[in-house]
DNA sequence: CGGCCGCGTGTAATCGATTGCATAACTAAT
DNA sequence: ATTAGTTATGCAATCGATTACACGCGGCCG
């Protein structure tokens, strides 16, 4: 029953006019008069016209898409950032492709191709791990694929980059540890050869150094971001006998299973152990207790790096110098952290075994 | 210095054979002969040509996109499901758009233009709540385009479905928690139009008719799916002097904020209340105490919808009547949920304003 | 031996929109 | 009145891949 769908031609038929003005009336109305800018107009609404982009990429080589790849959509904090992005890319006409990136051939595969297809006119990368070299490839190529890396950092590499002050957030977070009074603080890791990981650990060590006291190895706890790692690393805490009085953890996941697993093992935040998260997950000022973390403005950070990264699409000369952006992230303190018990003593070390 | 991105020209001139031979040798291979499969194998790698799908697209009317909208890909609910879609998708060739849909004529002007333009061949929708006529219009114009709802139900709108026994499993939650000898119980809503909210109630419903128990419409409380909504009821809740000794609560997050908020009042899970949430989120396992959930099998609900949806993409025919896929959910029993304390006597009563 | 079939390939039309160039109709300036 | 400039429009080429159709060739059957 129903036609096929609407192309520029039947518009043009029906307001009378050529297919290059129908175009044109659509997208640079000013170059056309008014009496035919309405015509169009009406043609338009009684064929029921959509265009079609796959015509229009094909002729300006752009597909009005950008490419999101990322290591874990489910991880709340990447489907936030994701949000923000999508909302950002919403509002100036940009659709979001996404990718989940994990590793072997594959992947990479695709991100190349959905690059150099046509499919996507940038790359808006949320992870550090990506092979520097093929990422230098697609922006030195001919087609100079915009690329913009945001949360992680690719260190020297000239892309731009919008992130957060990790190891700074890091400093700040174990500051306040120090401040309570805690001078027996460990560290729960991210993963080993990850960026964030590692900045976080500088900004803990720093914060350690600057007021006099060391990192004692045996505090540094494996971790991997996710619940099950900050669980699995408990039990390593709860084997120890000289144990510290307070960790810095290098999210709010991992924190979670941690303190998940202690209290399994009657061990009670903030009372005997004190912990500062990161990110300010949806569930941390919800958890028992209140989750103490570094918020970092997630928001922004996706608002702003697809903000950059359609800027430079739009004009590839946009931004100069490769930019870097570096977003301030704040302390939330709420209830898993509090002033170290009877100054200094470590009474964690006794009632350990009573599960 | 580079010179532009190949084109299939570039590929025919260097292996001596027409563009139409080489467009043959790569999507239908066993069309050519063996020799010329290999000229032409060997003249891709040489100029490092990667097709350009918008000419494809163009002449093929059909852009290997599928569109997934939902209302909040921050939830992790939805992105537990998104990330089964993408899996799934690029396991057969798929890119994935995002929308996010937050209504207002904006939105849905958009998720129509990504059909419509040829941006996308099918919609993938999250959300039962979408204007049903405007979907059926979309579904059976000249393009008839594919469309499949996961998760949410669109009541006799012969899409073709992948969701969840919402009704039965409430109705298994409520019964278990009638099992442990609770009589008196309340139901922490969803938001109030939605469809899932709606199944779940009725299933709570059922649950107490069918052991002779009468829902008391003051312990229904609002509640929205998010951590805050419960948060807030925990208030009405604490204010009453006849309280429920059971709680089931439409989802994990509104539990959540639920027992964060009672908590806060001195009253504890399981001893003074149990509760039983909905979805089993990474954090449950994890929350103090570790939540009793019904489990939706998530990620085989994303992976399913997105079969279906390819499927039909690729064989208008492949479904015949319109599918209607349930998938059973599973009660994982953790420790939010106890026998009642005192054989049904109601001891939360008591000491319920001292913090 | 003629006709038919099938295989491998090339020619050229096609998908739908954009845009450089040409043209026509006016206006303004000299 | 002629030229130059401006504005609105149309013509036709173009983007890159796919595919209907045609052709040539060799083999097979009657």
């Amino acid at each position: 029953m129903e036609r096929k769908t609407p192309t520029i031609q039947d518009v043009a038929r029906f307001a009378n006019v050529s297919t290059a003005t129908v175009s044109r009336a659509l997208s640079s109305p000013e170059k056309v008069s008014e009496g035919t800018r309405a015509r169009v107009s009406e043609a338009v609404r009684v064929t029921g016209y959509t265009l079609n982009q796959a015509g229009r990429s094909l002729r300006q080589r752009s597909a009005k898409t950008i490419l999101v790849a990322l290591p874990d959509i489910r991880n709340p904090f990447f489907s936030s950032i994701l949000d923000a992005i999508e909302r950002e890319a919403a509002a100036r006409g940009y659709g979001v492709l996404v990718l989940n990136l994990y590793f072997g051939h594959e992947t990479i595969r695709r991100l190349q191709d959905f690059l150099l297809s046509n499919r996507a006119d940038g790359l808006l990368l949320l992870d550090g791990s990506v092979d520097t070299h093929l990422l230098q490839t697609l922006a030195s190529q001919a087609g100079a694929i915009p690329i913009v890396v945001a949360c992680e950092e690719i260190p020297n590499s000239g892309f731009h980059t919008v992130l957060t002050d990790n190891v700074d957030a890091a400093e700040r977070a174990t500051q306040h540890l120090i401040d309570l009074g805690h001078r027996r603080i460990g560290h729960l890791l991210g993963p080993e050869h990850n960026v964030v990981s590692r900045e976080r650990l500088a900004g803990f060590g720093k914060a350690l150094a600057s007021s006099g006291l060391v990192m004692a190895p045996e505090w540094n706890f494996r971790g991997n971001f996710d619940m099950e790692s900050g669980f699995a690393a408990a039990a390593r805490f709860l084997s120890m006998t000289e144990r510290p009085t307070a960790i810095f953890a290098a999210n709010d996941e991992s924190a979670i299973g941690f303190l998940s697993a202690l209290r399994q093992h009657g061990i009670i935040c903030p009372q005997d152990i004190s912990v500062v998260g990161f990110d300010d997950l949806g569930v941390a000022p919800h958890y028992v207790p209140p989750l103490t973390t570094m918020r970092q403005p997630r928001e922004a950070l996706g608002r702003m790096a697809a903000e950059a990264l359609i800027d430079l699409l739009e004009d590839p000369d946009a931004l100069g110098m490769p930019l870097r952006i570096v977003l301030r992230s704040e302390l939330v303190v709420r209830e898993s952290t509090a002033r170290i018990a009877r100054g200094g003593t470590d009474r964690t070390r006794t009632d350990s075994h009573s599960s």
